[in-house]
DNA sequence: TTTCTATATGCAAAAACTGCATACCCAATT
DNA sequence: AATTGGGTATGCAGTTTTTGCATATAGAAA
């Protein structure tokens, strides 16, 4: 499913516009991508955390030719789902 | 951020009630998770894809005693963000 | 049409995962 | 508004899993 179909469903069970269930959603993900800016998890009960993962430099490798790489440092989000979440996949 | 501090803020951004904008969003939380369980992927964007990602069963171990443990197959929800999501973190 | 994403490759190192106790923070109920 | 029950973070070791490097291409999405 894409962004658009999302959208399309969205629309449907909000009774909204296609253009006012994008801003919506557009609305949404950037309320949560603000609060990983500014450093901060972001917790959603029944579905998961998202947050901002620090990761080491190291030593990569180029899968081409073999050759060693150096690989700085990085950030990147990181989503735990929650409890609840991984119940519905294992039972 | 917890939940309720994010529906506040949805609340003020899109013009809607607090209850409403606490529908709206578990309403999209309950669109994305219906979609996994159907087995598809849901891919944002300019923001990341959920999927579902099957595990093996291993053996694990106990960190306390040592003792080794069959663990079972098991899936997770697995987030992986975007390009355009990296870049925000990353300079 | 033009941008974005998945894929596939080898390999080193970081990170996740396991059980479990404690502390903590949040959500819901009274 | 306050209490309580429950989910979540943390630390521990050692093994499994994931990550991410370059790059082209195919396919899909904006």
């Amino acid at each position: 499913m894409n962004k658009k179909q999302l959208v399309v469903k969205l629309s449907g069970a909000l009774n909204l516009s296609k253009a006012d269930a994008e801003r919506t959603f557009d609305t949404i993900t950037n309320t949560i991508l603000d609060a990983l800016k500014a450093d901060d998890s972001v917790k959603i009960a029944g579905f998961g955390t998202y947050k901002v993962a620090k990761r080491k430099a190291r030593v990569g490798r180029n899968p081409r030719t073999g050759e060693q790489i150096q690989i700085a440092a990085s950030q990147k989000v990181k989503f735990l789902p929650a409890k609840a979440l991984k119940e519905v996949f294992n039972k």
